[in-house]
This record gives structure tokens, C-alpha cells and sequence, in this order.
DNA sequence: GGCGCTATTGGACCTTGGGGGCACTCGGGC
DNA sequence: GCCCGAGTGCCCCCAAGGTCCAATAGCGCC
């Protein structure tokens, strides 16, 4: 079940808890990293891989809610497994809310902790492939000059060549020269995909 | 705060909570529905405007949770806020996975209601645009022949006519006249609008 | 069986639109 | 002075779109 590359990361204070949890979750064949704060979770390098984070609510310092807050502002988002010993409904449902893929209360069933893992894992392997596609078009767009940004624009719109020149007081044949390099440096081969590497980036289209 | 229009649909077997709650929301502008059983809110004629449901956990018969899987199967998703007496854990986690807007513990403050309808009544009114917007364009695609189809899937794949008469074994000048069609009946003025509209009813792409 | 309608196909011809090549200009910035 | 972004003119080819026309097959209706 367990992807191979999986890392989870277990934050949680308590020695014991830590150990177990790590038992539990490296038998199910995941990597297993763990910290006994948040602070020292996020002076962590990067991640790279697929990963989740199992998360203890209550901590001295930072809490769990805490961390799973500051996280949020990142671009990348790792899923969140909350567990708690003493959690409340309005806890959890403030930490589902801000999007926590799960929120065991303990004693909780090895089951149960796998499968919000795996959702977890699941989720953050489906988000790394869009923000690694996403991310690699916006670099190509950062390729292009202003006036390529404009055309490219307007291309997406759907507009005629002559409409583009029009709309920014040029020839026809300068549109089809920038036209050329939009379609060159964003590596489409053709008007359909162009349209689909701008709406994957949230070109916002000026009429159809 | 509240939309004009926006109906709150009340679900709770308890008289005196129908009461209350239908006070504090309609005062805060709502049109309010009340129901005594899960049973006779799905027996009510299909909603249209903008809506979402405020819902008991526990009631005699189907429950609250019940109610909420049975609407998820629906082709309209209605935005669920949760308020119980006696909420644990396990079960607000439950239904926030299962998509609820918010789970509130009585006793909660009226502001906390209003702002949980809120939420759920804007998540309702962006859902019926893009649902009104999605069934306006698979009607259209509904009006394709089988052979327009087809090249409608390709040329939104971004094919030239001639590769797209050599996919299906005719000459060019055959796609060119289904071509046309498409474009006439999907309303689209350009191969760019025509890729969008694919999009939105999910056109599975076969290559770039 | 014949008639009409639709889907699909196809040919000939013409216009418009998109894409490239090549040469040249012009203004900024380093 | 050189490089780059931007703009332009000329020429040519190919792609797309449209017109007029025509043929074939399947299906429902009288």
C-alpha cells in the first residue's frame, strides 16, 4: 500500500509516543523522520519528495494548529494528520476546516493512522505533479518579453492576428514574429495546447 | 451579509430548535424552510436558487450524516452546516471529510451559525455557476453527431485537419465540414474558446 | 415501396488566416 | 560599438473556412 519514497514526518514531545508512532509507520514501510517540536520540524531542509506530516495538537511552544497554520502559507502544502490525546469537537473541526487531511483521537487504531497516511501521501504525490507542471510553465512564461506576454495574452483570447495588431497599434506581420515566439519559447505546438498551458497557469482571458 | 435570495433549509426534530433557529436566520435576511425528519426535506420539491442546509446530527430515523451521503451522490452538491448537542470527535471529523462547510456544538453563538451559512450559501452559489456553465456546454455536446464528436476531440487535441483525416480515414475536406459544425454548434468562435469549453466538460486529451 | 430527413462523405474553387525566411530599422542598455 | 527587444516590408507556402454541388446510407413515415 505504502508508497516506496514516502517520508512522514512525526512531530510530537512525547519520547514514547514517538517511538511508537515511528514503529507503527516504518513497518507499514514508510521513511520516518521525527521531531520533538515544530520549531525544530521547520528549521528542517526542504522537502523533495512525497510526505506527509503526523501532528501532535498540543505542544509546548508552537502547536500543532500553529504549525499546520504557518505551513499553509508555503507554496507547497504538505497534508497534515492531526492526533491528539485530549482533542475537543471544535478543534477538530478548525483543523479539518484548514484542510488537515485527518484528526485521530487517541487510543487510535494502527489502521486508521495508515490509511489517513496514505490519503495523506496520496494527496501530496497528486499536488507535487501539478506544482511541478505549473511551476514549469511559469518559467517558460518568465521567457518571455512584455510585448510576447501581451500577444501570448491575446492569443488565448482567441483574437485573429489582425485583432492583435489592432489592439496594440502594430502590423500584422510584428504579431505573427511574436506570435512565432510565444509559441517557440512556451514549447506549444499548437493554439490548443497554448490555450491549455495558459489556463493551467490562470491566464485570465479577456473575452472569447 | 446575507443574499437576497438564499433559502436555509432547517432540518431538526426538535420544535423549539426549528423555532429559534428559523428566528436568528431569518433576521439576519434568509428565506428559511423548516423540516422534522431528513425523510421530508428530500421529499421537497428539487431546489433552485441558492441554498444550503442547516442539520441535526442525531434525529430519530435518518440522521443527519445519513442525509448528508445520501446528497452527495446528487448531481447538486448542497452545502451542509452541522450543529448536534452531544458532537464527539470521531463524528465531526467524519463529516467535515465528507465535505461539511462547518460542525457547531450547542450551545454556539448566533454569529457562529450566520458566518457558517454564509460560507455555505457563497460555496452553493459558486457551485451553480459552474454547474449552470457545465451542463450549458455538455448540452451542446449532446447536439454532436458521433463522427463530429470525434473531431471535435481531436481538434481540441490541437491536430491539423489533414492529421485528423488520416486518424479517421477520410479526406481533409470531410473534417473541414464536421469542423465547421463543431464550431457552430459548440457557439465557439475560435479553436481557443473551443479548447476552454472542452476543458470545462473534461475532453480527455489524447497527446498535445 | 417511395419520400424526406440526417449523417457522412467528397470534389472543385476561392478567400482568408497563420507561419517562416530574409533584410532592414530603431532605440536602450552595457 | 554591440546585443536585444521591437517593429516592418516582401514573398511564399500551407492551413482553415466557406460556397456550390453531389452522392450514399440509414431511418422513420405515409
Amino acid at each position: 500500500m505504502a508508497v516506496a519514497t514516502a517520508v512522514v514526518f512525526v512531530v510530537d514531545d512525547d519520547p514514547s509516543v514517538r517511538k511508537s508512532l515511528t514503529r507503527v509507520i516504518a513497518a507499514a514501510g514508510y521513511a520516518v523522520e521525527t521531531f520533538v517540536s515544530a520549531r525544530e520540524f521547520q528549521e528542517r531542509a526542504p522537502v523533495t519528495g512525497p510526505c506527509c506530516l503526523v501532528l501532535d495538537v498540543r505542544m509546548p511552544g508552537v502547536t500543532g494548529m500553529d504549525l499546520q497554520k504557518t505551513l499553509a502559507q508555503a507554496v507547497h502544502q504538505i497534508p497534515v494528520v492531526f492526533i491528539t490525546g485530549h482533542g475537543d469537537v471544535a478543534m477538530s473541526v478548525a483543523a479539518m476546516k484548514a484542510g488537515a487531511v485527518d484528526f485521530l483521537t487517541k487510543p487510535f487504531a494502527s489502521r486508521d493512522l495508515l490509511g489517513a497516511i496514505q490519503r495523506a501521501v496520496e494527496r501530496d504525490t497528486r499536488n507535487l505533479g501539478t506544482e511541478a507542471r505549473t511551476e514549469e510553465i511559469q518559467a517558460r512564461v518568465k521567457t518571455l518579453t512584455p510585448r510576447e506576454r501581451q500577444v501570448f495574452t491575446l492569443v488565448v483570447a482567441g483574437m485573429l492576428n489582425k485583432q492583435i495588431a489592432a489592439e496594440l497599434g502594430v502590423v500584422e506581420k510584428t504579431v505573427k514574429v511574436h506570435r512565432a515566439r510565444v509559441m517557440d519559447k512556451m514549447r506549444a505546438g499548437s493554439v490548443a495546447e497554448l490555450v491549455r498551458l495558459a489556463a493551467d497557469v490562470g491566464v485570465i482571458v479577456t473575452r472569447a
